[in-house]
DNA sequence: TCATTCTTGTTAAAATTATAACATATCAAT
DNA sequence: ATTGATATGTTATAATTTTAACAAGAATGA
């Protein structure tokens, strides 16, 4: 029950670790050590290190770590030992684009269908994934359990999808819609914004200009 | 000859309380209260202020911002008061997403051409954007002075990419590709990895069912 | 003019997060 | 067995960022 509290930028390294792991591994590597994450991710050993120690311990003093077992402890952290169900709100460009993204498969994330309200897209496929009317959104959240929505629509709509999967009582949102997005405590959202990130590198360019 | 360390949060939201100010202004509205910025942010009042105080004094106390003139305020120090030359690596699904986002203009960037390394899509256009050969990006680059590179092709190639961009002397990277990725320091860089976000929520979804 | 109300800008305190230092454990070689 | 080299886990310190409190400026009305 006791309850620490962990800084959500170390669940993001958590994730890039676990990426990392994977290539390691791929490429045959079995021990490594913090200083070799650390330099794969532009960051340093000790906040790797600590990173790790707010879960357990994981390695061995003078040798490492296990690649395939800190790979399998960091997802079994991040809860990715088993599949999660995902629906996707928006059959245009940017929904295309992630139905066709390696990382969802690779991470075990499977988008079973995709809710749009433009007729002629309506009982198509795309990229094999059935497009249904968005009315029947909640209905489907319901029934299906889906676990995870993925807003694709633009800004002016992303709050009355939200809605839509809020009611359909979905576990978490990811919000592709550049605009603040609410949703009650009990429903985790996160937003995926990249137009605040362009700005992010506008205002460094301009500042280290002068 | 910065004077004083900015956060880069206060950067990421002097981003979204310009967003927010659009809307207000598209909105009619003409003055607008730390307490209501925050309330469209979901943020608190004193970190709106604390934020804007970095870099001057914008409001009348007693009386609030003017939203017209915070906004041209704000976009100043951003940088988005002049137009962004960009250009895009990868013509696949989520660089056709990008190139017909309306973000992009109504922020004042401009995707003025898209590289890519498949035969028949180099020549064609996208959305008006004319697509070339990765071959001419540097001398592309080089030339018309871009300042802003997207990457938005798989991870195993991304390095690369920017390595090229690096060589034409581009100021700023955006990557969209789920991996690290390495620039000499005078080049700006940043990540937009929905990947690492989609854990997030995952890892939340799972702790807070314990 | 003066008092009241409102909201900013600023300063101080608290909380959070990152960095660094070090003690401890393991392995290998002698 | 002992020593040396290595890399982890942990604790302490420093830096950063947020939150809260409050003083000060501006408008309004008596």
């Amino acid at each position: 029950m006791k309850t620490q509290k962990i800084p959500e930028a170390t669940i993001v390294r958590l994730s890039m670790y676990s990426r990392f792991l994977n290539n390691l591994a791929n490429n045959g590597v079995t021990i490594v050590s913090s200083e070799e994450i650390a330099k794969g991710l532009n960051g340093s050993p000790a906040q790797v290190r600590k990173d790790l120690a707010y879960f357990g311990e994981f390695g061995t003093r003078g040798v490492g770590y296990n690649v395939r077992d800190l790979n399998e402890q960091i997802k079994k952290i991040l809860g990715l030992t088993h599949k999660w169900k995902a629906i996707l709100v928006g059959a245009g460009h940017l929904g295309t684009a992630l139905i066709n993204h390696k990382a969802f498969k690779t991470r075990g994330f499977e988008i079973q269908a995709v809710f749009d309200n433009a007729p002629q897209k309506i009982g198509q496929t795309i990229g094999g994934v059935p497009v249904y009317d968005v009315a029947e959104l909640v209905d489907y959240v319901k029934r299906e359990k889906a676990q995870i929505g993925i807003i694709a629509i633009p800004p002016a709509h992303a709050q009355e999808a939200a809605d839509l999967l809020v009611q359909g009582e979905i576990k978490a949102i990811l919000n592709f819609a550049p605009c603040v997005i609410t949703v009650p405590p009990q429903v985790e959202m996160r937003s995926v914004d990249f137009t605040v990130y362009l700005e992010v590198l506008t205002y460094n360019v301009e500042t280290n200009r002068k």
